[in-house]
DNA sequence: TCCTGGATAGAGCGCTCGTTCTAGTGAGGC
DNA sequence: GCCTCACTAGAACGAGCGCTCTATCCAGGA
């Protein structure tokens, strides 16, 4: 038998989080790897050291509802991350070209394999699935506002501020593509360089 | 019975056309759509008009040998749809702008389903399945190489084109998913001004 | 002590997937 | 006329999918 209203088998980090939570971390980042159609619920439950029912009793709206959720789940996880490379400088240059270093230090780390954690799912379910695509949508609008909200504190007019952050999030985000498929951070890095020399030649 | 040797159920533009194309286009076209995973292949058999039978004639190997074929007809594809927007204006500035308001125009009138031919793809295959993952790579390799030979003919340095070209190619690929999440052309026209403005900053 | 209800557990359903297999068709060489 | 072989045609298979269902467990209230 198993140990009651607890499984060991999974990741000592997560020891002691709920079922619900473990749920959605797994589901989060497994579509992020391998998409949403290429993810099953059972895998999803097996990596959380959870099991089917757990899953049906917590997101009764079956796969489509999980999805919801690990999609605002990897929303908060990359705005964090957004934040923390931009706090590594006041110049909003510099900042963005910080940021750029993080994810691309993150992405190798995880050999390639954790990019943005929207992109796949997103055009996977693009115009079948709403609720999904509106999650990723709001997700996205979230990370453009993360760097506007940089900018404008740098002196940024409104406008600026917000022309900059969708060109350096769409940079960003395809950049992470590249470097996904070349297994390599330079397109990351060499964005990032370019994004600064932007954002410069705007001051 | 069905006409022999040619079926009349698809689109008119593809009549006279080899089974083995009609093939290959209905799959490039499905997984830029709707994933690799998303995508079945009788689905594709039925969208070229072919049959199961055809398709493993043509593509022994499989889905996976299907999907190589799809990515290097997307390859060429949207090479052809970058050189037409490059070849709207000789200043390298000027050309990019106009290369994503053609990628725009394209993506809106398909109602946003059109966009990289690539990308969903290879996020999916990333690291699991290496025949589709070089395609990819040699794919966006390729576009990177279509855009360098624009700035280098344009007077930039071998060193300045090439990361010229990544960082345009990385923003067009991430504005090109802003734009059909958002069902907007504005990512891609934003940030196809912007890239003109850094191209200038560098001239 | 018994009851209640949130949470866990997993067998089993109908269905679709990628793939295999055999049969059939017809244009072109002899 | 007939043989050949590239190609068409679709039934059938095992595996895995998302999901449903019933049974069980156990902490906390009465």
């Amino acid at each position: 038998m198993k140990t009651k209203t607890q499984d060991v088998s999974t990741s000592p980090a997560e020891a002691g989080i709920g079922t619900r939570e473990r749920v959605v971390r797994a589901a989060s980042r497994l579509f992020q790897r391998q998409g949403y159609e290429g993810t099953g619920i059972k895998l999803i439950a097996q990596e959380a050291g959870a099991t089917l029912g757990s899953v049906y009793h917590f997101f009764p709206g079956g796969k489509e509802e999980l999805a919801v959720a690990a999609i605002q789940y990897g929303d908060r996880e990359f705005a964090d991350m957004l934040s923390a490379g931009l706090a590594g400088s006041d110049d909003p240059a510099d900042a963005v070209e910080n940021c750029a270093r993080v994810l691309a230090t993150a992405l190798r780390e995880s050999d390639w394999a954790d990019g943005c954690p929207v992109t796949a799912t997103a055009l996977e379910t693009l115009g079948r699935t709403p609720p999904i695509q509106q999650a990723c949508s709001e997700a996205l609008r979230n990370w453009q506002e993360v760097l506007a909200v940089k900018f404008r504190d740098s002196g940024f007019g409104d406008e600026d501020a917000e022309e900059l952050a969708c060109t350096v999030l769409s940079a960003l985000e395809g950049a992470e593509v590249s470097s996904q498929v070349f297994r390599s951070e330079e397109p990351l890095l060499t964005t990032g360089r370019s994004m600064a020399q932007l954002i410069r030649a705007r001051s």
